[in-house]
DNA sequence: CGGTACTTTGAATTATCTCAAGCGGAGTGG
DNA sequence: CCACTCCGCTTGAGATAATTCAAAGTACCG
């Protein structure tokens, strides 16, 4: 069950907030140095291998917390087997609802996953005083139910071409916002999603998910590297296969 | 484009927040006499007729408030047409994002809607002062959350019926929470909405729409009683149908 | 009454799904 | 080192749910 990689899972590189990779973009974004000082103090961290489920739907989960690094997904799934998507976690994004004992969502890691977590009781306290951390909390709430409601448009009114170009064309913009914002020149994005878990993102089976994706690679849309590697030539190409109106995007 | 309605529009009746209909569900829930006497320093009412647009995609808006009346939906279009709902306003829901000036969606009154509006710089202000008000709002903010991510379920895994029948349900729930929660007994949806409006939200066509909701009134699963009232006379049909594993809904 | 707006129903079309077979790389064990 | 198997991916062909296009039907309102 453990991976065979000779370098020991906690490395110790991250006990330190102020050289967090994260450090202003998660929920401690706006904290100053007094309040870190408090989170340090009932935070701790986690490691989950590549398809290690962090949490089951119904599941009490005594913690909430951040992805530090990885990718994980939250996802619903209807008595018969059919799964949705419903959540897309990278780096900075914050688990958990403060209020909240269990879950109502399975959530699971794509790739390995470290979170920095806060057992949630201390959690809530703090919430109450510390208001930078409230404030942040909610704005990161806010930016994910407009989220939500973006992929509420793909899932209902794209077509399945569309949902791929869209759902490459989000991962694309928030890789080029963590990295270099290269806008010219090729952008590389690379997935940890199998065909799959794409299909379960978008409301469609994996099959016509491969198919869009032959699609686009024959048009020269974009580049296959292997399996998950995608590489995108031009963005302008991938954003005018979304359906939206393309004025925004990059630039906003 | 005024109404015919003899009654004058501005009701006087609804200046008192301590008689407000929505007093103990919307973002003033929490507050105590004090809280409540700043938000009435800086609150007015605003009237929306059926059809009226509140807000278009891109506009500024100046106020953000709470639904004390009626019913609104938020939506998206898409250069071509392609519309889809992204929220559904009833009472007591908040209208705006505090920090942000323009918003990204269309919201529309469906019925006549009576607003309970903060102009929105003093209203940020007044987060700030004001726990309370910040607290309720991260916590309604996530139960909306959750209600696009239910959504995503639907739109994305759900056929048509399944669709037709969690709307239902779902606003009938939400009906038998305002009301006397009359879990026996059939229950009225006196849905606003018509058949073209619930396409954009179930992201279907409306004669889809109207061919299964014809089905389930031909197996008795709903009645109808106009074209806009329907009575469903055991909920439990209704949910059967809606794909859910079901077993929370009412009492949870 | 006549008109507008909404709804219902039908028939043909199509995008996506389902079922099924084959491919390719990675890891395993002989 | 070479099968061998597993898992994810691709591709094809037929089935199907939902859409599109079209025509009536119904309620409401001046």
């Amino acid at each position: 069950m453990t991976s065979s990689a000779p370098v020991p899972k906690l490395k110790n590189v991250e006990v330190e907030c102020a050289g967090c990779p994260i450090r202003h973009r998660a929920v401690c974004a706006r904290c100053d140095a007094e309040d870190l000082q408090r989170l340090e103090e009932i935070k701790y961290y986690r490691t989950y291998e590549a398809g290690q489920a962090i949490a089951w739907a119904g599941d009490e989960m005594g913690f909430v917390g951040s992805v530090v690094r990885g990718v994980a997904t939250i996802s619903q799934t209807m008595a018969d087997g059919r799964k949705q998507m419903v959540g897309l976690l990278l780096p900075s994004d914050f688990i958990g609802r403060p209020g909240r004992s269990s879950t109502p969502y399975d959530v699971t890691a794509v790739s390995e996953v470290t979170l920095c977590c806060f057992r949630r009781k201390p959690f809530e306290q703090l919430l109450v005083s510390t208001p930078a951390v409230a404030e942040r909390l909610l704005d990161m709430a806010l930016d994910e139910l407009d989220a939500a409601r973006e992929w509420m448009l793909i899932l209902g009114r794209k077509t399945a071409r569309e949902k791929i170009a869209s759902l490459l064309t989000i991962v694309a913009r928030r890789e080029a916002t963590v990295g270099l914002p290269a806008i010219k020149g090729p952008i590389v994005i690379d997935l940890p999603l199998t065909r799959e878990a794409m299909a379960d993102y978008l409301g469609l089976t994996l099959e016509t998910v491969s198919r869009q994706i032959s699609a686009l690679k024959n048009e020269g849309v974009i580049e296959l590297d292997g399996k998950r590697r995608i590489a995108v030539p031009d963005i302008r190409l991938l954003m005018a296969e979304t359906g939206d109106d393309m004025d925004g995007g990059l630039i906003a």
